[in-house]
Formats: C-alpha cells, sequence, structure tokens
RNA sequence: GGAGGAGUGGCAGAGCGGUUGAAUGCACCGGUCUUGAAAACCGGCGUACCGAGAGGUACCGGGGGUUCGAAUCCCUCCUCCUCCGCCA
C-alpha cells in the first residue's frame, strides 16, 4: 500500500494518479478521508501518550512509596491513577478503531502510477513499447491450432485433466512433458546465468504473506483457498519469493537481491470460460519460472530494464516472435506502478498471447511486507520488482503452432539439448 | 496424532511484579595507541509512532486478561525442540 506520509505529502500527485487509474470524483474523496483518519489517529494518539506518561510516573512513584512504607499516600495515589485507566482504555480502543479503518481505506488505493505509463481503460490503450520489427509468421495451408496438435502429437491432454481434478488442469505427457521440463529448466539455467539464486519455495502461503504482496484483499477470488488449514495456494511464485524479505532491513550494499524460482501457478480465474480460452490459453494450473528483485529506489527503473532485456534474450532463444507492452493506466495490476508485457504470436491462432509481466512495485509491496534498507541513521523502504520469465503454458502453445511442420513440430536450438530431441514427432 | 520442554536485541544469554528498552559476552561502527595490523582501552550500537525540539509512547513469539504498575502472573493461539505413534 501506499505510504501514509507520501499520501500526505504528495496529494495532488496521489489524485493525479488515481485519475490514470480511471478513478471517478466520487471515489477520489478517499483521499481526503484518508487524511482526516490519519489527523485523528494522531490527536489521538497524543493524547493517549501523554495519559500513559502520567499513568507510568504516577506509577512509579507509587512503587516508591510502597518501598518507604507510606502505605496510605500510596493507595489515594492509586486511585487516582484508577481513573486516567478509564480514559486511556477508551482511548486505546478509538485509537484501535481509527487504524483498523485507516488500513482498509488504505487497502483500496492502488499504487500511483509511473509518469510513463499511458492512460487509457483497457487492453486496446495499452501502448506498443517494442513491436516485432519483422514480418509475422504465416503458416502453410491446414496448420493446427496447438489444442489439435497435443491430440495429433499426444502432448497434452485437456480432457484427462478434466477426469482427474476439473476443466483448466492439462495432463502433459510424453514429449510434451519432457518439453515442459526442458523450458523450465532452460529458464532456471538463463536466470542463474544473470545472477539470481534460484529458490524453490512452498507452494501454499498464508494470509499474512499473500496480504504482503497484494493479492489479498484485492485478488482474494483469483486464489485458491484451502480452508481447514487457512492457506492459498499461490497464483505465482512472486508471493513466496518476495515474502522470503519480509520484516527485513537490509543494508544498501545487499542491493541488487535477485531471486528466481520455477513453481507451478495456481488461478481461478472465475467465470473465464470460451473459445477464447481454448486449449493452454488459459488453466487453471500452469508452470511459470518468475524472477524477482529487490532493489534501491534510485536504480529500480534500470533493473526494470535490464528484467526486460532478460526476458526478451529469453524469447530470442525460442525463436518466437514478441512484442513489448506497456500497460495502460486500466489495465495496470492494482500494486504495480508500471508493467510491461510480453506477449508472443501464435500463428495458428493469429494472436497474441500473453507470456510475461514485468513490473516495478516501487515500495507498494515493501510498505506493507516493511522490507527496508538502512539509509544512514534511518530506514527507507526498498523497491520491489518481478517479471515472468517465463509462464510456460502459452509459450508451448506459440511454440507448437509456429514451428509446425509436416514431419512434426522443430525444437528451437537452444532448447534441443534439454527436450533430447530436435523434432517432437 | 499423543506426552513433555522452550520462545528475550544480529547471535549467545541474564532477568521471573516496580527506577529494565532490557545485565553480560560476541559481532558491528567510531576513536586512542601502532610504520601497518592485531591486542588493549574509550565511546557508540533495535524498530515504529507523536513532537520544531526537549522529550514522550509502544514493542521481550501473536492476541487477550489480572494489577496503580507485567519481559516477569493467568488464558489462548502460533512456532521450535525432545520422546512415542504414523508415513513419502
Amino acid at each position: 500500500m501506499l505510504e501514509l506520509n507520501f499520501i500526505r505529502a504528495n496529494q495532488e500527485r496521489v489524485l493525479q494518479g488515481l485519475k490514470i487509474r480511471n478513478f471517478t470524483d466520487e471515489g477520489l474523496g478517499i483521499v481526503n478521508e484518508i487524511i482526516r483518519l490519519d489527523d485523528t489517529r494522531k490527536d489521538t494518539q497524543t493524547e493517549l501518550d501523554s495519559i500513559l506518561a502520567e499513568r507510568n510516573q504516577l506509577s512509579k512513584e507509587i512503587g516508591s512509596l510502597f518501598k518507604q512504607g507510606k502505605k496510605e499516600e500510596a493507595d489515594t495515589m492509586r486511585q487516582r491513577v484508577s481513573l486516567l485507566k478509564d480514559r486511556s482504555t477508551e482511548l486505546e480502543e478509538k485509537l484501535k478503531a481509527t487504524i483498523k479503518e485507516l488500513e482498509e481505506h488504505l487497502y483500496t488505493i492502488p499504487n500511483i502510477p509511473h509518469e510513463s505509463v499511458p492512460a487509457g481503460s483497457a487492453e486496446e490503450d495499452n501502448e506498443v513499447f517494442k513491436p516485432w520489427p519483422k514480418e509475422l509468421p504465416t503458416l502453410a495451408e491446414g496448420a493446427l491450432p496447438h489444442w489439435e496438435l497435443a491430440r495429433k502429437y499426444n502432448i497434452f491432454d485437456l480432457e484427462l485433466g478434466t477426469k482427474i481434478t476439473g476443466s483448466g488442469f492439462p495432463v502433459f505427457r510424453g514429449k510434451g512433458a519432457r518439453l515442459q521440463r526442458a523450458l523450465i529448466a532452460l529458464f532456471l539455467d538463463e536466470a542463474v546465468k544473470a545472477g539470481y539464486e534460484e529458490i524453490i519455495p512452498p507452494l501454499l502461503v498464508n494470509e499474512e504473506t499473500a496480504r504482503a504482496t497484494g493479492q489479498l484483499p484485492d485478488k482474494e477470488a483469483q486464489m485458491y483457498y484451502v480452508e481447514r488449514d487457512n492457506l492459498y495456494l499461490i497464483p505465482t511464485a512472486e508471493v513466496p519469493l518476495t515474502n522470503i524479505y519480509r520484516d527485513v532491513i537490509l543494508d544498501e550494499k545487499d542491493f541488487p537481491i535477485k531471486l528466481t524460482g520455477y513453481t507451478p501457478c495456481f488461478r481461478r480465474e472465475a467465470g473465464s470460460y470460451g473459445a477464447h480460452v481454448r486449449g493452454l490459453n488459459r488453466v487453471h494450473q500452469f508452470d511459470k519460472v518468475e524472477i524477482v528483485q529487490f532493489q534501491h529506489p534510485d536504480k529500480s527503473y534500470d533493473t526494470l530494464y535490464n528484467m526486460l532485456e532478460h526476458v526478451e534474450g529469453l524469447l530470442n532463444k525460442l525463436e518466437l516472435p514478441f512484442r513489448i507492452l506497456r500497460l495502460c493506466g486500466g489495465d495496470l495490476s492494482f500494486t504495480s506502478a508500471l508493467t510491461f508485457d510480453f506477449e508472443v504470436y501464435s500463428a495458428a491462432q493469429q494472436r497474441w498471447l500473453e507470456v510475461s509481466s514485468v513490473s516495478n512495485f516501487e515500495t507498494y509491496q515493501s510498505n506493507r511486507m516493511k522490507l527496508r534498507f538502512r539509509d544512514g541513521k534511518s530506514t527507507r523502504l526498498a523497491h520491489t520488482l518481478n517479471g515472468s520469465a517465463l509462464a510456460l503454458a502459452r509459450i508451448v502453445a506459440a511454440l507448437l503452432e509456429n514451428n509446425q511442420t509436416p514431419d512434426g513440430i522443430v525444437i528451437p536450438k537452444a532448447l534441443q539439448s534439454y527436450t533430447g530431441f530436435e523434432l517432437l514427432a
């Protein structure tokens, strides 16, 4: 969430940012409401503090009176302190309620978009930051979409997944499973080469963790929830990876911290069934390698561009046509200040598929997480960033479609040592 | 799952109702000394909130309670350790 002090000091900027996110005039009232609540909080705390100070002082005196054996004086004083207590209890309750309300309000404010974020309300308004410079591939007559290819070569089976679990849970098999494993291995190796520490995190997280990275309360409906144990299945490795550094105070020299991890990702994606989500385009469980960085605020945008280059490198290795979008205010995720999406071109479907999303959250997550670094005598919030590198299901979809030949599916060179075969047939 | 034990500052470890945000040691930072380093000695060394500042307040696993006053007593939850059971 946004820092209270930031909101107080930069009201205009906050309002401006919320407008880019298409807040209505009525919605903008939240900012004033927050400041009003914070004023109440300060006043209440100041009063409470002074009462507690008095109580502490008197209590000390009572202590020494007792030691001196002046029991009667102590008793009189004790009664006086009792009176203070009523007022302090009252103020404590008020303070607690105010803080709670304040937090609830803060949770409804998304991150302030970076100045480069274009206005817009939907996908169509996203800016093509880097178009594909060459011709888009065209396929021969009779080219098949990936779900047909899957059937033809027995790569994955969604009906089987439905039998075992439900719709949207693909079963990969044979060379399809091997391809999947090869991609994960390639992506992890590339990330490690780029200096990221490889992590295998838990796939279930608790409420506090989900809250810290912003999945709660904003995206609660998107996560699978294990009620009995009060745990959530991760929708992305971002959640456990970023939380490794929750409640940590770093030294400036620790930057940048770079983590990578492969995990399956679970997303409920409520209400999204239909033709456009066929095959692997949108599933409830998919594999992804994620990269995460923690960086000094002055350097986080350089880092963002480095991460972009890393993802570009992967797509180049896979020889897939792709473009990069800069997300507009309406499409930007709740917690992000600036996000670039990577889309690969899926030649048989003749459409772009999102395979990566690279974001700078600035201090939005670190504020909730209390991830700080020492800056002289005080502490400051670090910046957090993450990106998919890459999301597998759709990469597989594009790979299958774009590389189909009458003899089988051609495996890109960079992947061959991982798959152990050059042609999937 | 059953029985017992324990959770204190970066780490180790005192404190078990009053002047303790917390002894002591280690680590760390600054200084003296030294050609340099080590050693020794001196000083500093948690986080957050309120305040222009002086200063005040909160925090000893989380939450709640008793008390004029709680790291210290009570309740509850969580975590870790030991033993038994089950098990990839």
